[in-house]
DNA sequence: GCGTCGATGGCA
DNA sequence: GCCATCGACGCG
């Protein structure tokens, strides 16, 4: 079942945990694609420093001040791009970056971590704005979400004062295609007291 | 296994 | 001049 506006229309931190076990999918001419999310980070509003419409209503966030269901895509270091997804309603900046997932069916590519990402389902700055609810790039229901899904501070983010230190990354702990966890992967005893 | 660093472009 | 990154490299 596809992800409707009113899943997108409610705040970053919740559509970013709820995000954890769901389906991206990804439809470019006959060829369909698809991966279960297993990462995200909420990027709250403009009160929150690391989140770029903290620079007010430009060009580039304008997209982020729009009703909540749109692609957020920008380039970054030059090289990569970064696949958000616009929450929350129309003048509240709130988005959720899209982190990792894993592939699923027949479907081989290394999706771990943000830049990866967005390579492996081909998404790049003319997707920018583009309507989740359409038929081209949408979200679905997984089968069975996690068991659990821990919280840890954003990746990245060092910039933006006592910002860093809030928890709002979200992930599947038991998924191997995580960004930055395998080194400091806890024991499940550890993850667990991490659980939101 | 870890830290450091270079690539590269849009944006303020 | 800054980055919501990645992967290669060097050290040990």
């Amino acid at each position: 079942m596809k992800l409707a506006r009113s899943f997108y229309s409610r705040p970053a931190i919740t559509v970013a945990r709820e995000l954890i076990g769901k389906i991206l999918v990804r439809r470019v001419g006959t060829r369909e694609v698809r991966a279960r999310i297993v990462e995200t980070e909420a990027y709250v509003g403009e009160h929150d420093l690391a989140c770029h419409a903290a620079k007010g209503r430009t060009a580039r966030t304008e997209v982020m001040f729009g009703m909540g269901g749109h692609a957020y895509v920008y380039l970054i270091y030059g090289i990569h791009h970064m696949l958000n997804v616009v929450c929350s309603v129309e003048g509240d900046a709130q988005a959720v970056l899209i982190r990792a997932a894993e592939p699923l069916g027949e479907w081989r590519v290394n999706l771990t971590g943000p830049g990866n990402l967005a390579r492996g389902f081909q998404i790049s700055r003319s997707d920018n704005r583009l309507d989740l609810t359409g038929d081209a790039l949408f979200i679905i229901n997984g089968c069975t979400p996690p068991p659990r899904v821990a919280r840890t501070q954003r990746v990245g983010v060092d910039f933006s004062g006592h910002w860093k230190n809030r928890l709002l990354r979200f992930l599947d702990p038991d998924s191997p295609a995580v960004s930055h966890w395998k080194k400091s992967r806890p024991t499940k005893r550890e993850a667990k007291s991490h659980c939101a």
